[in-house]
DNA sequence: GCGTCATTTTTGATTAACTCAAAAATACGT
DNA sequence: ACGTATTTTTGAGTTAATCAAAAATGACGC
């Protein structure tokens, strides 16, 4: 409502991805513009004010419908329900925090993985190669500082 | 019972982490020993044949002692339960079969991590950085050949 | 615009992999 | 051998997700 060309680009999105454009596809795709690593709980929680009879399971089939047409991508953190992101196609990686849970982006080069010499000898036709980097961030790091102040100046 | 010095080397390992020393912690040890990335549902099968009185409960107790005291290594590929692992201390990844969920070992020289530039600018405090490889292992990769022979010579 | 039909959403049940909690059993220092 | 804290057992509860059938909806031809 704030804007038509939103959902026009989500239509067209889905469409070209022989996808059929539904309700609870736009506004999953918004939720998850608005929000880059949402969980369907997150999605689910967006979207019902403006879609209120929807339901958890309408998330699910719209968030495992949009990854299998390549337009998400599903990541999920040890430890961490799966989070959808928009951002496919590219070659990148994520930082976890181990306080919150938040997770960014990592950039890597496209196309090419330098850091990652494929394992050889193994026997493993090898497809992809994930990289997760662990840590606290920044919001964590603060508020842990200010819990026990002892120590750091 | 095959050999007093598993359970020997098991005694002392647990010894030496703080933990007491019970019949289910050795088995346990033992079940990781002979299988090196195993779910908390594989060990709870190889150790009920020696252990009969054993519960899945023990099982999870067990593994999160030994992680908890640094004996063991949780690991969780996407798709897949929790898996443990002995091998701790050094710096190595996984492959992960997209067919049937076999894991293999990553080695990755110890205390470097050539290919992991971590991500600066970001605010997050690193602590580790996780490489996961998914691929097809020969087992799968044969399997598949035979279904569908026509394309490959 | 209207009907048709496959696709999608809803509704509701079911599962896998854990976690929580209280009671019974066990390990280990003394 | 005893006492106590830890561990195991037993049993219930949770979370995140999947399965399935009925109702609703989108896309196409006319």
């Amino acid at each position: 409502m704030l804007d038509d060309r939103t959902d026009a680009t989500a239509d067209a999105l889905l469409r070209g991805a022989g996808l059929r454009v539904t309700a609870t596809r736009i506004a999953v795709l918004g939720a998850l513009r608005s929000r880059p690593h949402a969980t369907a709980d997150d999605v689910f929680d967006t979207i019902r004010g403006t879609l209120p009879g929807t339901s958890m399971q309408s998330v699910y089939n719209a968030l495992g419908d949009l990854a299998d047409a390549g337009l998400a991508r599903r990541i999920e953190p040890a430890g961490h329900p799966g989070m959808f992101e928009l951002r496919v196609g590219d070659n990148h990686h994520h930082v976890v925090c181990t306080g919150c849970g938040r997770v960014d982006d990592v950039d890597c080069v496209v196309g090419e993985a330098p850091c990652l010499h494929v394992p050889e000898g193994s026997g493993f036709l090898i497809e992809t190669a994930e990289v997760t980097f662990w840590g606290v961030c920044p919001d964590c790091r603060a508020k842990s500082e200010a819990e026990k102040p002892r120590g750091s100046r």
